[in-house]
RNA sequence: UCCUCCUUAGCUCAGUUGGUUAGAGCACCUGACUGUUAAUCAGGGUGUCCUAGGUUCAAGUCCUAGAGGAGGAGCCA
């Protein structure tokens, strides 16, 4: 018989309809006679309820007389074995009757004739049980805890992202671009980069200078993993338009914290004939876009990642408490991103009560210093509440590509910041300008033999343009709840983790 | 990389000023129960108290070092 899917199976009202679910053991409760099994298959955040007549698949499986009462008898031995063996994280196949519920915390429940178990968990060494464990607990069973309502909702959020993102930029008219993994460029200036060799490290070759001789590895050269696609989709968009990349990015720098992986995704669009302001509108229209298909397309899941925060922050003060998910997300549509210049961010936060009262562990003195954290949470959380835009940051601080503005102090990049989160966008209008674009990298000794394309397309055809990159996890810890960015990914890597 | 905290049963955790045989809830095992909803009821402790040293008559508890984990900061997405 056909396999229906858990989640069809539940908004089925065909009573009386034979059904075949398959699916993975959450709960089983029992008594003497009868035996609830709750079911769950991935393809939805519910469990359809298994409902055991000990009697009845006793007669449709092992033929046991509709006369026998006498439930210790031997008649009973094989119905005991196999109940025996479902437990939590036991698969089944089950086939049976579809069947109004009377119980009232489900529609439809599967009244079963057989039962087949297509793969065993020994209770003893299973190591999820019908409770409540804590994510750290979950991290060291990353294999397993796909299995929890937790880590099930986050892939299907995840799922649901990807699609809504490439979905997004498709109607929008975007080529999706696949920048290379493998780099050969050591400039792009996003951070730590991890090498890429087949060298054999006991045996390293060195040239008389006594450094390392690359002309032996694979390439031929020193390569990379990339930081950042950005710099390989400007010249697509310098030829295509508009065009996005949404791939994996790897960072080796040393960083220990709930927001910061080693190996990341990260979506980067980059845009022609386009200028801060555009760039702007995209990034926020784009962060509407995927928050909205959120909310209409995951629904059960949010539903259920809200309880389980808001059941995490129960014992917290009531001010230490985030806002309800659900309401958090709505919250970020209903208004327009407040957008400042960080000349005026300095401003507001000089004068702020934190800054006067000298609570931020940081003193904002002038103009000039880079924000931390706090204070882009102050921004964000106290003072404005809602996602804010910075622009116009002072150059010493920013990136070698991006736009100069005319003041000759700051430059055209805008950095999104979110609450709980901080910073979920940074992006930038691109220098388009050979000259100054080539006197900037100078200046901060990027070395222009590397990076030739990339100056190039400034040579022939220079368009202003603009893009902006989005760390994909960010987004998802922002749409669950979840604490910890390890726990959005399914395999984690970060500084001495590599498991699984 | 810096700062702080944590490590006791399968899981979550309690364990007082150092003092008999180290505890609880859940899980698990045994049994009971005619429909449960993380079922309930009765019984059962299943342990390298992270590791290695040290102090002490006596260490889960104090000291030193190491390992692992978490939170915050920095870097950033």
């Amino acid at each position: 018989m056909k396999r229906t899917e858990i989640k069809d199976v539940l908004k089925c009202d065909d009573f009386g309809s034979q059904v075949n679910v398959k699916g993975w053991v959450r709960t089983k409760r029992g008594s003497k006679n009868v035996s609830f099994i709750a079911l769950n298959d991935g393809s939805t955040i519910k469990n359809v309820q298994v409902v055991v007549d000990h009697l009845v698949i006793g007669k449709s499986m092992f033929g046991v007389p509709k006369s026998t009462k006498v439930l210790g008898s031997k008649d009973f031995a094989q119905i005991n074995e196999l109940l025996g063996n479902i437990n939590t994280g036991t698969a089944l196949s089950v086939t049976g009757d579809l069947v109004e519920s009377p119980g009232g915390h489900q529609k439809v429940e599967v009244y079963p004739t057989n039962i087949e178990i297509l793969g065993m968990a020994d209770p003893k060494d299973y190591p999820l049980q019908p409770k409540k464990h804590s994510l750290e607990f979950l991290r060291e069973k990353a294999h397993l805890r796909y299995r929890t309502n937790t880590f099930s909702a986050i892939a299907r959020i995840r799922h649901a992202m990807i699609f809504a993102i490439h979905k997004f930029f498709n109607d929008k008219g975007f080529y999706n671009i696949h920048s290379p993994i493998i780099t050969g460029s050591d400039a792009e200036g996003a951070g730590e980069m991890f090498q890429v060799t087949t060298m054999d490290l006991n045996q390293i070759p060195k040239g008389e200078d006594g450094n390392v001789n690359f002309q032996s590895d694979f390439f031929g050269k020193a390569t990379n993993l990339t930081v950042s696609g950005q710099l390989e989709a400007e010249l697509a968009a310098l030829a295509l338009s508009k065009v996005y990349t949404f791939g994996p990015t790897f960072r080796a720098e040393n960083s220990n914290t709930t927001r910061h992986l080693a190996e990341f995704w990260m979506i980067e669009p980059e845009v022609a004939f386009c200028d801060i302001n555009d760039d702007m509108d995209l990034a926020e229209d784009m962060l509407k876009y995927v928050i909205r298909y959120a909310l209409d397309n995951c629904k059960d899941d949010l539903e259920f990642l809200s309880k389980r925060l808001h059941d995490e922050e129960k014992n917290k003060k009531a001010d230490e408490r985030s806002m309800e998910l659900i309401e958090k997300l709505n919250f970020v549509l209903d208004d327009d991103f407040v957008r400042i210049t960080y000349t005026e961010a300095i401003q507001i936060l000089r004068n702020s009560k934190p800054n006067k009262k000298k609570r931020f562990q940081y003193i904002i003195e002038g103009w000039g210093a880079d924000l931390q954290s706090e204070h882009e949470r102050y921004l964000v959380e106290k003072h404005f509440k809602k996602p804010v835009i910075l622009t116009d940051y002072p150059r010493e601080i920013k990136a070698f590509y991006m736009k100069q503005n005319d003041d000759g102090k700051t430059v055209r990049a805008m950095d999104v910041l979110f609450p709980q989160i901080g910073e979920i966008i940074g992006g930038s209008q691109r220098e388009e300008d050979y000259e100054k674009l080539a006197k900037r990298m100078e200046e901060m000794e990027i070395p222009e033999e590397s990076m030739w394309w990339y100056l190039e397309t400034r040579k022939f055809g220079t368009v202003p343009h603009a893009g902006f990159g989005l760390g994909f996890e960010r987004l998802i810890l922002f749409l669950t709840g979840m604490g910890n960015i390890r726990d959005v990914i399914p395999f984690p890597r970060t500084p001495l983790n590599c498991e699984f």
